[in-house]
DNA sequence: TAATTTATGTACCAATCGGTATAAATTTAA
DNA sequence: TTAAATTTATACCGATTGGTACATAAATTA
């Protein structure tokens, strides 16, 4: 049930692709945050009119859900593949070197989008706000569900917290973001996440 | 040289605290930030009609500087103190703890105003922005500075890095920020900073 | 008291905001 | 060829944006 309309097969085929439009709009998002980006700047960007951005994505705010959602799946997307890894180490040492890589890729905007589309806003945009809040939440919820697996195979000590690591880990990544959007050089971003996997791999390395 | 404006002996005097109405200013911005807070909400919060806040403040953007002025030196302010502490530790320690019980301290907008006031926004708002960056900055150089004078005198271990460190420290501590928007409970983001400090004690304690 | 100076309240400014009504253009189906 | 369906472009909507002109009020100074 895509928000994002169909093109039927009677009347006047669309001149766009949606695609390719919504790529567009997420990138304008992504450096602007959903306030701060306008309808002109989305029209503009997308090479469409008003009308037709409102036939095919709904409104602005509708839109602005779609882009998160091809965020979080473009191919430089790293987060949940990250929970697919073997272990503990290597599922947090895939999410803070892909952060550290992806967060200053110089392809797209600096930064995460789940983090600076709506961190502080007017009352307009609470909604979107708190939608960003609960994505980072969900993050998070699945980094633990996946560390207590972890701790469950034996794959982390008994004295492990799947919550406060998943906490911490989550932090950082927050933190990295906001670094990112500072114009901290990629190498030195990198050293921060290594930073952070030495004392993971120190405080909870089986060996 | 005080960009508000000195109330003079001459003239209808000023009916509202300058001081006050700036304070109020600050909880608006840092609630809703730079770009969602418009000059109704700071009127209607101050208390005082537009002509009378642009003769007293200049306009919205050297409003918002101001704000920023008194943020930093509000009495719950934590950053700069800690760099007086005697210790290494103890400064991180000061900052982290600090940041973990002012970032979500009630009697104020949650979160921390340096970092949600201008993470991303529209071209009007690229310099205050740009200046927010360089407030985050400033803060990290300073403590790369701190950190490498308790290097000089023997208080870090030879093999420490100032500047990783102090790079480590401040991705914590914007990460926290964003926690706290996220509605971090006070107690997590505690023991979230308690387990950065184990990390530290453990790394770079001299015992 | 009169002149000067500053602040206040109201009413306004052009520009932009998100969103839409309408009619022309372009397609398929009948 | 006509009817139906859909997208397009233009032009507009009321509301709000940051900012200001202007007259009045309230103080000090002369």
């Amino acid at each position: 049930m895509s928000t994002v309309t169909q093109t039927p097969c009677v009347g006047r085929p669309r001149a766009f692709d949606t695609e390719d439009a919504l790529a567009k709009a997420l990138e304008v998002f992504w450096r602007k945050g959903f306030e701060g980006t306008s309808l002109t700047d989305l029209t503009q960007a997308m090479g469409i009119n008003k009308p037709s951005l409102y036939a095919a994505f709904g409104n602005k705010e509708q839109l602005f859900i779609k882009a998160i959602e091809l965020y979080e799946q473009r191919p430089c997307a790293f987060f949940y593949p990250s929970l697919e890894q073997e272990t503990a180490y290597q599922v947090v040492e895939a999410m803070l070197l892909g952060a550290a890589s992806s967060l200053v890729d110089e392809s797209h905007p600096q930064g995460c989008l789940i983090v600076q589309g709506a961190l502080a806003c007017s009352e307009a945009g609470q909604a979107i706000k708190q939608t960003l809040i609960n994505r980072r939440r969900d993050g998070e919820i699945a980094l633990c569900e996946r560390l207590q697996r972890a701790k469950d195979e034996g794959d982390l000590p008994a004295h492990a917290d799947p919550l406060l690591l998943a906490r911490y880990i989550g932090t950082m990544l927050q933190g990295m973001a906001v670094q990112a959007t500072n114009g901290i050089c990629p190498k030195e971003l990198r050293s921060v996440a290594e930073l952070v996997l030495t004392h993971f791999r120190d405080a909870f390395s089986k060996n």
